[in-house]
DNA sequence: TGATACCGTGAAGTAACTTCACGGTGTAGG
DNA sequence: CCTACACCGTGAAGTTACTTCACGGTATCA
């Protein structure tokens, strides 16, 4: 009866609010948000960066990041260290507290990736993978900014 | 080389910024916000409704549908009319301005889901809505608000 | 040696949340 | 009857994540 198109839609979207949901009640208990951590994944794959990088990697203005490099620093997550050669620019950098909370929150996410599809076959598992990734690469091309890593 | 469990992970997360990023600015240029839509989605779905029953079946205080109600009244919306039986309470209802509104979104709705769905064979979609459901299951017994509609 | 473009930040504002307190109302129990 | 008590919605105050605009400092290129 319902289009499986539009079945297949929302079975996303009711992912994405639940995803959401458990991750943000997951950084909420580590004492960190979903902005900030979004900002401290993209450090740990990109290296150092200047606060303008960052902004345009997270898709955001560069007020903002201020704002959460402000926030990070004041909790010793990570420091502002002046750029080499670009004397107007800072390069924000993780610290080893940092590098030890994003480990163990790598580490948990992969434990949440084996509760989630740990049961399906490695067939299921692959046809669900293959068909995310022609229903991105369409993704990418409806909304404007289609670069995140 | 990577576990693919963590490949579909990744797949469903970034899948989840783009459709949300796509959303957002879809209901920006209609003048809304994801808030007060998924109010109006759910008074859609469950008719007239006090801001209490909101509350709960959002997820959100209710002091929060409150501020939402305000907004969505003044756009003209919603309307609140007095509860017939409980004079505490007031019942929110839609106006025929917003029914209006809500069918030409669950058309733009459907035909986001045509764009991102309809190159994949019956075959694999039916793999795909298979499989998230199954995730689903599992994603709804961890995370405590598993009661959505 | 400028005009110009760019970096980060102060100021001000918005939306979505929260908790706490409070007044009005329904619902029992004695 | 009427007194607790639980519940509905909202004012007040605060947080986080964003935005735009303006501005001072710096790089760059002609």
């Amino acid at each position: 009866m319902t289009d499986p198109r539009i079945a297949a839609l929302d079975r996303v979207l009711e992912v994405t609010v639940l995803l959401g949901r458990d991750m943000t009640t997951s950084l909420t208990a580590a004492g960190l948000t979903v902005a900030r951590t979004t900002l401290l994944w993209r450090l740990r794959a990109a290296g150092p960066s200047t606060q303008r990088a960052l902004a345009d990697a997270l898709g955001v203005s560069a007020r903002n990041v201020t704002g959460l490099v402000d926030g990070l620093a004041g909790a010793g997550l990570v420091t502002r260290e002046p750029h080499p050669t670009d004397r107007r620019a800072t390069l924000v950098t993780l610290t080893a507290s940092a590098e030890g909370l994003l480990a163990e929150m790598a580490a948990g996410q992969a434990g949440l990736a084996e509760q989630l599809f740990g049961g399906l076959s490695p067939e299921r598992l692959d046809g669900l993978v293959s068909a995310l990734d022609e229903v991105l690469e369409r993704l990418r091309a409806l909304v404007p900014g289609g670069a995140a890593s």
